[in-house]
DNA sequence: GAACCGACTTCTGTATACAGAGTACACTGA
DNA sequence: TCAGTGTACTCTGTATACAGAAGTCGGTTC
């Protein structure tokens, strides 16, 4: 009789949502960088114990999103250049994997992806272009049938995710960017795996230069209006 | 007057070292793949209360060290091929990443590494050639100048660990990977960056290779004496 | 007035207590 | 004898309680 009943997934624990909901707050800057962080504060604010947060806070921690606070406690990582400059060394190391793999099986990229991208380019909306980005990377993870790395892609998105909705205020040129991504698509489709790996790694190379710039920018006129 | 105190890690919790006692558990096997866990009996074991425990496995759980047992809790993640592939990959595109960058700096590894690792290597003791393994490749991530990539690849090497102590029983000519080791080393030095990435590439592949073909037999000869 | 010492406060980590979910087993009826 | 149902037990996740560490502030002394 059950013809297919989806497994329904177990639901996720207060740790996960709790979890979930710090890494979004951390991410998308609502919890901006240096903030302390205090176990009861955050607790009474979700209406849960400290017990879930405590567990929270602890993989957060092992992901680097939360620090050591030099006196007590924990706080948000703050944005650091040179943090950010080694999260898109490995996330390019991954990218460009995932290409080859992706390329080996001659996969074709859902075009789809590429035209909304493009569409988001053409927008205002800051969190909808990264969204867009992440997706298509996603993509590209997912065809190369290794799970892994999409599963540690995601924590470095996380962090760039950070720095880009700090710093990409101004939409610069990002038409380019789909242009990239196409070319990409195109050479994993016709299974050029070397091709797509250099394109992808010199697209993560670009994409790291600019963000780098600007983040220095960002945190010297920061600085500035901090004193 | 304080001329070098060297700064004194804060002392690891409860959750740490149980963490870290899980983790060495299941690395060397003494908990066999499969095994169920229940916090309180490791908690007894251990002497600590279920809280640090409960941590610890999360922590576990999230680099795929235990899964959800079908039934009911967690259970040590069962040794699985096409994983340890995975495994491989993304630890093969670290690797390559980390001499790349670790060739860039002309990097000298410490030649006692090697000279450390051939003696390993004629011996009969499995753990010492392990970790003069993991030794070597360790010193190229700190060569790399990039922290992020031990960190994660720290990981991929304990999901290794596992694999390489079931099957490495036997020992086959280590001295062949201590010469690969070398040259490695050697094209690091001279700055040939994309030498030095190709060979280690080249070097994790074939031990994948190997290593697969020794963990599907042991699996299979495992399979019938459990039957 | 400045520096040092001590008590108070705050916050974290660990232990214990509690409640809910899921399994296993036994009992009943066909 | 087998299927089905109900109950009891086991184990996990969450909340609360407790103890210790570390910072802060105020008082005292030089």
């Amino acid at each position: 009789m059950p013809a297919h009943l989806v497994k329904l997934q177990s639901a996720p624990d207060l740790v996960e949502r709790v979890h979930r909901a710090l890494l979004d707050a951390i991410s998308d800057a609502s919890l901006a960088p240096g903030t302390r962080l205090r176990q009861e504060e955050i607790a009474a604010q979700l209406a849960v114990s400290r017990q879930p947060v405590l567990q929270a806070l602890r993989l957060l921690k092992k992901d680097g999103f939360v620090l050591d606070a030099p006196g007590r406690g924990l706080m948000v990582a703050p944005l650091d250049v040179a943090w950010m400059r080694n999260v898109y060394q490995v996330r390019g190391a991954l990218d460009s994997l995932a290409a080859r793999l992706a390329a080996a099986r001659h996969w074709r990229i859902d075009p789809r992806l590429i035209e909304h991208g493009r569409k988001c380019a053409r927008g205002r909306n800051i969190k909808a272009m990264i969204d867009a980005d992440m997706a298509f990377h996603n993509a590209i993870y997912a065809a190369s049938n290794n799970p892994l790395i999409e599963l540690s892609a995601q924590v470095h998105w996380n962090h760039l995710r950070r720095v880009m909705g700090e710093v990409l205020q101004s939409s610069r040129q990002r038409s380019a960017v789909w242009d990239e991504h196409e070319t990409i698509a195109l050479a994993i489709a016709k299974g050029e795996a070397d091709r797509a790996a250099a394109l992808i790694h010199q697209h993560s190379e670009t994409a790291s230069d600019d963000l780098a710039d600007r983040l220095c920018q960002f945190l010297k006129s920061n600085a500035g209006e901090a004193s």
